[in-house]
DNA sequence: ATTTGACTTAGACAATGTCCAGGGTAGGAT
DNA sequence: ATCCTACCCTGGACATTGTCTAAGTCAAAT
């Protein structure tokens, strides 16, 4: 965690409090919060902190490759701080539950270049869907 | 399509001059329209009909299973006809442009037991993303 | 200690989607 | 053909999520 401040520090991150917060609240629960759930813990540890900056920081985190945004519905956008291990998402349909899997196979190889109409393909995302075990039982 | 419409019909639909319109619509092009995309078309057929109904009419053929939801970003939903083939999706990273495509191998199988965590699992969507041929060469 | 430009803030704004009360109509019943 | 009624549509208010801006603040280089 430590290990990330310094890395973007190293890239010429000003810090300031406001992006240790947002750090430390991503690096803290590794599940995948929305930016008001990250807004609400951070203003927990800095109440000033602006919901602006929350999503400017997340923003940020993002460009740089330290966090990954995941979209499983048309609600909102969720931070995943595990970017650095390559890995693909299972989603409650009913209560939006995600946990980070890790298929076997390769799915950028079942793509057949007469199948990718003169795209640069450069990344895959597999989203498996189903219920939780309580949602499941309900 | 009148085959859609009879479909519907016999599932108890009261066939309604914007119900119509709207199926018409996604029957007409095969592309992944927005529900504001959508609307806009239908009130070129139909200048009365409201965006509620758009909404609620998209809501309900995908209740049924006539049409797709296709999540691919925080912006709009969008809807997919080609819901009775089974196939996965290749947008642009830049302009968003999406294309079905029929990837070889089953992302089903390839979802160890242990990686389940009791969840239910029915179904993956498989995202590739990468250029299209326009963006990857402005 | 000073300086400077990047950072933060509050709040307005934008985009998309949802809900509701009231009026309208499809399609079965007569 | 007409009537009824449950289902549908409308317009607009509202909710959620995200973006932008102008002005003030502060980290860090000097």
């Amino acid at each position: 965690m430590s290990d990330l401040l310094e890395r973007l520090r190293g890239r010429g991150w000003r810090m300031t409090a406001q992006r240790r917060v947002v750090a430390e609240v991503l690096d803290g629960e590794h599940v995948h919060l929305t930016a008001d759930e990250v807004h609400a813990r951070a203003v927990a540890k800095l109440p000033e902190i602006s919901r602006a900056t929350v999503y400017n920081t997340l923003g940020e985190l993002v460009t740089l490759g330290e966090v990954l945004e995941v979209t499983t519905d048309k609600r909102a956008k969720r931070y995943d701080p595990n970017a650095h291990r390559p890995h693909h998402h299972l989603v409650c349909a009913r209560c939006g539950a995600i946990r980070d899997v890790h298929p076997t196979g390769n799915p950028l190889a079942d793509l057949p270049d007469t199948e990718r109409f003169g795209f640069t393909v450069s990344d895959v995302e597999v989203t498996y869907r189903g219920l939780c075990p309580s949602c499941a039982s309900a």
